[in-house]
DNA sequence: ACTCATCGATACGGTATCGTAGCACCGATA
DNA sequence: TATCGGTGCTACGATACCGTATCGATGAGT
């Protein structure tokens, strides 16, 4: 019991406001939740893997550790809900040609990759993802349903014979995905203007694309990272992930 | 002071043969300093930068905490020192036609990423990176070398006149290796038989390639989807990954 | 207005790493 | 052979995080 808490009981009697540091209101349950998981993003995104804790997750969160450790029993059980919340859709262009689509996509998806957390986030990812198969197969669904949207594109085309039968649809996300990834987490280098244009206009044609003609696109939302609905709530965690330390 | 090393020392006035395991030969000076680098080397592979503390460095290369003290003032330089140390170059395949020098050069890339400690020591590299500035322009730095025989192999067949002249070269090594670290590091799918040479063939197809040689897609699609396969945890690895002052 | 599950704050022992110090030992050099 | 400097070993206080227990406070539903 401390003498500060005597003091908030005694200020309480006394009818007078209290003015010390006010206390913020305490959002409960499902609130409680995103706020830490959308804390717990932040910290991986900030400091990466090893600096992911209990302790710097409910410092940001404005929680206590208790309150942690009641709804996950390790940081890894955490890590792995956090990673599964992290997952935004991008919207599908509303439309035209292929070729627009495709550099609609990219383009948005060059904009995440250029804002403040969502590099840091996705380099934290692929780092757990190397040391433990569990991550790795979370990671592995979230690009799953991230590459979904360029895989119908391409799929629609191919229906609409724009794209032979016979083209590799998945080779042909790669080709288009990749070096974005590539350009930023490895070479870590710019995107020039008209990067994703030059990207997409030369993956169309390696699938022999033809091609209706060009066109202007607008751009849309950028998405983001922070936590959205839930979703499958990934197995239970019983056992801690490989850290540092012990185990 | 130790028993044990009271022991060791009237073994020797007992001028027996030291059969007891005691101690190994201690190589020193830029052999210790080799041998620190390959095992920081090591954990940051295994561990990640999390994992990465100058204790697990020590015992992993049998040093003692002060012997790394006193050449690195902090685990930062010895990071640092470690990455810097970790280069080294890809052969130039002896030079055949663009494609087969193209398949020979990814194919060499992708049995590395199938190697034991590499992709993991890649993931904290990009990792590591993102956290801090010099590790990124180290990390940059790096890849700008192993950037370098796509680029003069490229290079070479445009001056040979088998690309075009604008031809961008810069794009087409993107379009060369980021699908290889895309599907290693964020898809998480294996690489069927035959990925490289679709990659090729794609990316000179897409240059307007006028090839010497036939290049017949091989297997098309199959979408199969090989999830990392589980290596035996007890292979020891004979072939040497990048280590040390190999540079 | 009342109750109760939930939350924040604090404290605690335990462990891992940090960065430094002192000492014994041995490889290299003269 | 004798020195000299690099090296391994142990120990130390300090710090950070772990995982848990306890208690007071409070939001939300009745």
């Amino acid at each position: 019991m401390s003498a500060r808490q005597v003091a908030d009981a005694e200020g309480e009697l006394a009818a007078g406001p209290i003015k010390e540091k006010t206390r913020r209101p305490v959002l409960r349950g499902a609130h409680a939740r995103d706020r830490v998981l959308t804390a717990a993003l932040e910290v991986l995104a900030d400091r990466g893997l090893a600096g992911f804790s209990m302790e710097a997750v409910a410092h940001r969160a404005g929680a206590s550790k208790p309150t942690l450790y009641r709804r996950w029993r390790s940081p890894g059980e955490l890590l792995v809900d956090a990673m599964d919340a992290s997952f935004r859709p991008i919207p599908l262009p509303a439309t035209g040609d292929l070729r627009s689509g495709l550099v609609e996509l990219l383009s948005t998806f060059e904009r995440l990759l250029d804002q403040q957390h969502f590099p840091g986030l996705l380099a934290a990812f692929m780092d757990a993802a190397e040391r433990d198969p569990r991550l790795k197969s979370l990671h592995a669904d979230l690009t799953e349903h991230r590459r979904e949207p360029l895989r119908l594109l391409l799929a629609r085309a191919r229906d609409r014979g724009e794209i032979p039968a016979e083209a590799d649809i998945e080779l042909a996300v790669d080709l288009l995905g990749g070096p974005l990834f590539y350009r930023r987490f490895v070479a870590h280098r710019g995107y020039r203007e008209g990067y994703v244009s030059g990207v997409v206009d030369h993956v169309l044609r390696s699938l022999g694309h033809t091609s209706p003609s060009p066109s202007p696109s607008p751009t849309i939302d950028g998405g983001g990272w922070t936590p959205g609905k839930e979703r499958s709530p990934a197995g239970r965690l019983d056992q801690r992930w490989p850290t540092a330390r012990e185990g």
